[in-house]
RNA sequence: CCAGUCGGCCGGGCGGCCGCGGGCGCAAGCUGGAAACGGCGCGUUCGAGGAAAGUCCGGGCUCCAUGCGGAAACGGCGGCGGGUAACGCCCGCCGAGAGUAAUCUCAGGGAUAGCGCCACAGAGAAUAGUCUGCCCUCCUUCGCCAAGGCUUCGGAGGGUGAGGGUGAAACGGUGGGGUAAGAGCCCACCGCGCCGACCGUAAGGAAGGCGGCACGGCAAGCCCCGCCGGGAGCAAGACCGAAUAGGGAUGCUUGGGGCCUUGAGCUCCAGCCCGCCGCAGGGGCGCAUCCGGGUAGGUCGCGAGAACCGCUCAGCAAUGGGCGGUCCAGAGGAAUGGUCGCCCAUCCUGAAAAGGUGGACAAAACCCGGCUUACAGGCCGACUGGCAUU
């Protein structure tokens, strides 16, 4: 390994998801990705799980979690962008979803993404985000 | 062997690779620090369930309330005995009901404490009752006659509670005697009520005797009796405690005037500030140190116990005693995973070989004891009935 992997930090606090929330915001398949750069910055990249009841019973909503923690292992420090926090949502389909597929479509989300954030905080904000944001 | 009843147990296994959380340890390495000690890292060890679920009961623990005891109200429970920290749970037994049986089911105290209700149907539903009937007397009427009576239609009065019919239930049943017809009116048996030797700790059982029948059901309508119960819950609760704002104390500093309760108190004017200029209006104007309360946040509570395993003793059992051994998750929006291979079940195709599919219900969150509900598939034991065999 040439450079350092930024390091992981997961997010605990129920503000800081709130915080991301309130970010940029794309769904691919089996996972919805938010994300949002921190204000002060720094190298690591934050990183949150969310799976509602709308997902199933306690047994998928917790396999669903841990396939996303999973993925975001393994594609977060190549795609993710330093300074920033990512919230994973859990969407009806990835506790089943296979895996290959479940991995494009994170990898797909987070590089539309890191686009996103790099262009600009404003840019982030698309309009349509607007109608479905609470 | 087939059908069935009951009880107990398991609830995929093994192995690569990559990861995660807790505990313990660490020579060297990187890193923070003056150090103590941390972080990274390395090693090692442990890491979801029989229901972890529903949150329906019973407890532990914590805080609140509380002088002690009792009662009312409210809620819960309800055969008897035992087990237990306790229970609405468990075991054994009794009673009633179901089944050929093993076995199963039961809100199973009181209906002579009182009130209330008993739909529909039906004449009548609880101090009974005449719709259709049966019988007697009287009147009327038809017919026969051996002149004594017999008989048909209708009406009135009375007797009856037997037959028909209604109903979940009709105020004992069957048979005989008896009678105008009938009726516990009388008799036998059965049922029922009362007494009851004797057996059982008890619920209760019961030989036998007496009574001529009296006493319908619902307490899951109110109620009565007996027993139990203070409330809220780990977001309990204890401790530490930043920034900012506000409170208090001390010290220092201060444009001018007024007031008094002499203090950075109140108030007026000027000045300054609220991006700049003008006008109008509004707001603000100490600093430093320390103290205490609270918030974010953090630490504890937090797992060696009504624990688990084995042996043994007491007991029909639930369970309890003794001895030996074991340490067995703990966190917050972070862990208990991802992926691959083989095997074992499932299902599909197939004659087979084989190939494909793919793993029930459901995941701790303060902790125990129960109950209830969900559950693919599998294992073990005991017992009952039938068939066959010896």
């Amino acid at each position: 390994m040439p450079a350092p992997q930024p390091p992981i930090q997961r997010l605990k606090k129920r503000a800081q998801f709130l915080y991301v929330r309130a970010g940029a915001r794309t769904a691919r398949g089996a996972v919805l990705v938010e994300a949002r750069k921190r204000p002060e910055g720094g190298p690591a990249i934050g990183a949150g799980f969310t799976a509602s009841k709308k997902i199933g019973n306690a047994v998928l909503r917790n396999r669903a979690r841990r396939r996303l923690k999973e993925a975001a292992r393994q594609l977060l420090p190549e795609h993710g962008l330093p300074g920033a926090d990512y919230v994973l949502v859990a969407r009806r389909s990835t506790p089943d979803a296979p895996w290959p597929a479940l991995l494009d479509d994170l990898k797909s989300a987070l590089i539309r993404l890191r686009a996103d954030l790099e262009a600009g905080p404003r840019a982030a904000r698309s309009p349509k985000r607007s109608s479905e944001s609470d």
